[in-house]
DNA sequence: ATTTAGCACTCTACCCGTTCGAGTGCTAAT
DNA sequence: ATTAGCACTCGAACGGGTAGAGTGCTAAAT
């Protein structure tokens, strides 16, 4: 799409969306003639918005009522019309003081921020933690857990934790569990989970693996537990905001298919899909969004990464009349934040 | 409070909370008459209902509509009228086949079962796994997680894993971590998490530690990691449950209340507090409940353990329009579940 | 040619009165 | 003690009438 409107149109446009964020009410040409300061009368606004609603950007739920910006006229204002309202300083030190102040492991900050994130912005906010299998193991350890089970756990670049419970029949004393365990950190230091069952399927066909008990026990062990990838966290919080939002509070529908869609994952992860890869800020709006039945939601949302990799995402998820000049920064600042913070662990 | 009614009394309440259940609206001496088979007219039950009325256990909305249970009602109802159905042999199988199998922690045993109950009942589901500081350690070792973090991980009796981040200022080899891991684990090993603590802080007065700097660095690391106590774990499942109830979806104020109510731990734990040490289950009907502020909602909930020792609790939350004949055996059979599951790790 | 005032028109939200039906309480008969 | 009968009450549902907000169109003004 181009920018095809001129100048008052746009400023119409304009005006219509933000007074439809702030009030959720259709908007009357009236209003917006107050807002220009009568340089131009209702009148004139009327002819307009008439002109807007032919281009697509705004419609009217019924005759005699005021305007409200499809979903063509919001897209149409975040691409050229938004005007970024710059973070307040106490929202920027909130932030930063929560994610970066403390030992907590990178699980614990992406919540955190999550969860301010959410407060800030009166919205539902997700985090997606999408790639423990991209980070290179910095140790791997094997502890018992009971007489029957062994405990793996893996510690990420970057201070993720990973642990898995693997059956183990045959007994092993603490000595040969510790050398077992010792081979195992050697194999894997620097590798990625993928990487290391890889090498270890490879280990496994080598000559010294058939002599050497322990180390046969150390790869059918290390084979066991990375047989199933790893499936990544969802994380959300505020879900309780989007009651606050008066267009869901008259459609019962609508808010019960959103929270539904917050108890399933595989929703969730499709809806921040999109921002996964990229690092730039990824909105999209009502049907624009890839999960079908819920064209009432919009999504904003980035990735966020560590070094050179993708780590996973943060956004928010709340009605299509969202305040997107404040909202696009905070999220875009708190991804920023997310993806330094993790850069030095 | 005793059984002060007379057996038409009680087979009428009965009747109308039994009917009250399944349909959310008032009950009328109608409906009570042909379910008693005609026995006896619509009269008379209007007669035995005032009664009922005068007694508090039941009540009207207004003057020309059926009863509703009060309270006190469904108090009586559950203490003396109630049937227990039995669960249904699929239902049985289905949790059984969920927590047994497959190799998972604690942790993913309970939130399994979470999940699975809040779907057989179509209520949202809490559990609280509170009692991390109550089991013995099986191993704990600690693990270097980047240059100035070090990760002290711990296997507790019964397959709970707990772990976390310590900062380390002095440069350790991974020697020298090696061994202060070994320390503690010896130290540690049988002892609960606040045992250690007072164990550990002992030690530190002793002449030994003096001495030894490994020693010396094992104390002060393990009392860093155990400074501040184990916060426990709670688990929500099936929160849209809640909308699917009439009762919620016509007061959206109570709705609210109740969402936001799981947006708070403490909330939540305040709920559950009462079955937490005992395992007999728990029902506490609106305003009943702990929590004020959510008069409209019940609770059925159960403590579990693990041998000897209360580990959480297990509950249902809803309406006060629960069909508890079917809730109450499901969640005791649940925390039963996990208990003897829990046993055997 | 553009803007605007004026006006008729449209549609919704709201209030109000009516009706309908479900359910009650009371009384008198069984 | 029970019940049939009946008057009564109340809420939900329906319909008409009104007020108000906002529109589109037309003709006048700039």
């Amino acid at each position: 799409m181009t920018p095809t409107l001129d100048d008052r149109g746009a400023q119409v446009l304009r005006l219509v969306v933000e007074d439809y964020i702030e009030t959720a009410e259709p908007v009357g040409s009236r209003t917006i003639s107050k807002k220009m300061g009568q340089v131009l009368s209702p009148a004139t606004i009327r002819n307009i918005m008439a002109d807007l609603e032919e281009t697509g950007y705004l419609c009217q739920p019924h005759t005699s009522a005021g305007r409200i910006p499809t979903g063509a006229g919001f897209r149409y204002y975040i691409n050229y019309l938004l005007a970024r309202r710059e973070l307040a300083r106490s929202e920027r030190d909130l932030l930063q003081k929560v994610t970066v102040e403390g030992v907590f492991s990178a699980d614990d900050v992406v919540r955190h921020a999550s969860r301010l994130l959410s407060n800030l912005s009166r919205h539902a906010c997700v985090v997606v933690v999408s790639r423990y299998s991209h980070q290179a193991l910095r140790s791997i350890r094997l502890l018992r857990a009971s007489s029957d089970r062994i405990l793996l756990v893996a510690v990420l670049q970057g201070g993720w934790v990973q642990h898995r419970l693997i059956e183990e029949d045959a007994g092993l004393t603490s000595e040969e569990l510790e050398k077992i365990s010792g081979y195992l950190n050697e194999m894997a230091v620097g590798l990625t989970l993928p990487q290391l069952r890889v090498r270890i399927l490879n280990e496994m066909r080598k000559e010294k693996a058939r002599y050497d008990r322990l180390m046969r026990k150390a790869l059918l062990l290390g084979s066991k537990a990375l047989a199933d990838s790893v499936p990544g966290e969802v994380y959300i919080e505020g879900r309780a905001n989007i009651l606050e939002q008066p267009e869901f509070a008259e459609d019962f529908q609508k808010l019960k298919r959103i929270l539904h869609a917050f108890e399933e994952k595989s929703v969730i992860l499709k809806l921040l899909d999109a921002a996964l890869e990229s690092d730039a800020i990824q909105v999209s709006i009502g049907s624009e969004n890839p999960v079908e039945g819920l064209p009432d939601i919009s999504v904003v949302a980035s990735g966020y990464h560590q070094g050179e990799t993708a780590m996973g995402s943060i956004g928010l998820i709340g009605p299509i009349r969202m305040d997107y000049s404040r909202v696009i920064p905070l999220v875009e600042y708190t991804a920023h934040l997310l993806s330094s913070v993790l850069e030095h662990r």
